[in-house]
DNA sequence: CAGAAGTGTGAACGATGTTCAAAAGTATTT
DNA sequence: AAATACTTTTGAACATCGTTCACACTTCTG
């Protein structure tokens, strides 16, 4: 427990970003309420604004956090010495797999919008650096001719592609992809882009 | 101008989702406010819930006629006798060149959010078919060994992997993918995709 | 034309993010 | 130790939403 002041406002901080998170996990973003959030973080309405600059930055801190989780969980995922595909392979089933086990922080990752004409921190875009990061190597590998700017372009490319399929299956209220179907999906995905890359 | 009261009232519904088709070319879904759509449509504010159940299902009614012009635009996007890879990479950038043109009405069809607990109606659900229903020829042609459901299932999935790149790179916040690059990565991946496929 | 039935209105309600004057707490000076 | 200046915290008040509903108005019926 910290005594002076600084130390306080950095508890203050932790338990706000720890209560956001909680309700976050437990009703998804929209259940997030500045109420509810400084109740259980015990503090007063008005500190969210001393804190945060206002409920979307609290937002932010929280997706930093998933984002620094999901890149623990990708390289984990990811078995030693494997050849570039399986590598691809194994982070495309990572991803699936947390954002499957972590469905509404995941979701919170990309659902969350700031208002009209705010921009998104930069250190906040840095963190998104863990979605493609682990990607480059082996990609590099398969395609000795990309380098550089266009290596990790191609990787976000890659990335997207498989997000995507995640994405409209987990959040997409129109045609349903059914679950057990899904990990073959992104294996057929990820296998048919390897082979016309390596091709 | 109708003049028994059915006529009107199908004269007002139209007014509505037309105002909140402008409403939301202007200043996206968020800039879609209740007393705004009904003054621009002339009407009380208290007739939106009585013409529709609510904000939302005039969304949808919105997202319904961008999907049946997207349906429309796609299908423009296909040269006459085209061999199923070039029908992939025509849609492909239809779909690219349709959400670039109407960037805020494409954006609202996956941003748009139920409360939490409330289903899709099904006829909305059915609109959603234009996504993914000119991609299955082609494949069929490509992947003769797919057929029925688990055809249509890898259409979709092509689908999503094309949508996850034209979205990130238009709404994500994060890793920006530059304008001018954005057709060629489509264009690489759908390649990628086809030649793996078809490999 | 009187009354019944249906239709349209917009003030009022509840929920929400945000602000800010005042209260409470802390440091400094005398 | 008391008085004063400064900092931190508080939560009532505000503005903006979507939504409702009692009432006014219009149209149909006998």
């Amino acid at each position: 427990m910290g005594n002076n002041r600084e130390e306080q406002r950095g508890d203050l901080r932790k338990r706000l970003i720890g209560a956001a998170e909680a309700r976050i996990v437990a009703g998804g973003l929209e259940g997030l309420k500045a109420r509810e959030v400084t109740a259980d973080a015990g503090c007063a309405l008005g500190m969210l604004y001393i804190v945060f600059d206002d409920l979307d930055r609290l937002v932010l801190q929280v997706n930093s956090r998933t984002l620094a989780r999901l890149g623990v969980a990708l390289a984990a995922a990811v078995p030693e010495g494997a050849a570039p595909k399986e590598v691809m392979a194994a982070l495309a089933q990572g991803y699936l797999g947390f954002a499957l086990n972590n469905f509404r922080l995941w979701s919170a990752l990309f659902t969350h919008r700031l208002p009209h004409g705010v921009a998104v921190p930069e250190w906040h875009k840095l963190d998104h650096e863990v979605l493609f990061a682990q990607i480059i190597a082996p990609l590099g590998q398969l395609r000795p001719d990309l380098r550089g700017a266009e290596l990790q372009q191609r990787a976000i490319t890659v990335f997207a592609a498989v997000h995507g399929v995640v994405m409209l299956a987990l959040t997409g209220r129109f045609f349903a992809t059914p679950r057990n179907a899904l990990a073959g999906e992104v294996a057929a995905l990820v296998d048919a882009m390897m082979r016309g890359l390596a091709g």
